[in-house]
DNA sequence: AGTCTAAATGAAAACGACTTTCATTTTCAA
DNA sequence: TTGAAAATGAAAGTCGTTTTCATTTAGACT
């Protein structure tokens, strides 16, 4: 890694390290509070901009992309060899991952039939994942308090 | 109009008249802001905040969506009969529609395979648009000074 | 090992789109 | 006409993100 940051001209830091490593040990999509407060737990003098500036670095370096699903919170998602899409579910926030190839190869040929230059795709079901629709199967309208807030 | 709204038991003013008129005039993807500058040309006495009430409102009863492309900025589209997806130009941010029912087949097929109750879809290319692309033919890495802001 | 410069850090402030509050006005059903 | 509920406009508040700035540090080069 160090090596990697050295040719792209940037520096190691012990801060740093500690903040791609904790990253990198993850799998899910992870915002910066979150990722702050797991960095805090091993060095808790480490700043919130550090942590903040450091996930931006990682997505300038190509190894990580921010995922925005309308909620507010920019999310940092690993790259993945095959493209994913997302499943976000509006009541516990998870986000689950999808094949999407076949689906890239039709949206392909749509920019292209628009003459439309192409640099990512980004596709994504919003709904309920299966345990948060299991768990209000029992509520009068199907879902919980929490999902209620809708006006 | 008036009647609409009375039997989901809102109240027609002037100014939500000129909202209203002001947004459903307009085809494509507004912005609070935008749709507040158009509306002061009309009623310069109009406040953001009514604006931006009256877009929430048109979009709870069911006429129009917010869309979040990432870029910070919340736009409201009308819903249209056919689900559609967009095509989001980086450069000059025009949003073009395209037709997506094939894909949410998949799509549905997908959700249903991994048990998720889906309640929306999304999906969009990020890219340049045919003019964007053009434009840039000339300069030397293919895009405008405008689209330099990299670091 | 010592020096130097660019990069990195942390705290705090700034930013900016969105949302809420509150006093006042307006709509519309009775 | 009247009164309750809804709507308005200005201002303030919210909150995640981004920038600023003084200080420290990494690492290239003597
Ligand atoms: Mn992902
Ligand atoms: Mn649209
Ligand atoms: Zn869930
Ligand atoms: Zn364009």
């Amino acid at each position: 890694m160090r090596e990697f940051l050295k040719t792209k001209g940037f520096k190691m830091t012990p801060q740093r390290e500690l903040i791609f490593r904790s990253f990198f040990e993850l799998t899910d999509h992870v915002s910066v509070d979150e990722l702050y407060i797991k960095v805090r737990k091993k060095d808790s003098s480490i700043g919130y901009s550090t942590v903040w500036r450091n996930l931006k670095l990682i997505c300038k370096v190509g190894l990580a992309e921010e995922v925005n699903v309308g909620d507010g919170i920019t999310r940092y998602d690993h790259i993945t060899k095959v493209p994913h899409g997302h499943l976000f579910c509006i009541n516990c926030k998870k986000l689950i991952e999808f094949n999407v190839e076949q689906i890239i190869a039709i949206l392909a040929q749509t920019a292209s039939d628009k003459n439309f230059a192409p640099e990512s795709f980004k596709i994504e079901i919003q709904g309920y994942c299966e345990e948060c629709s299991k768990d209000n199967k029992s509520d009068s309208n199907g879902f919980s308090q929490k999902q209620q807030k809708l006006n």
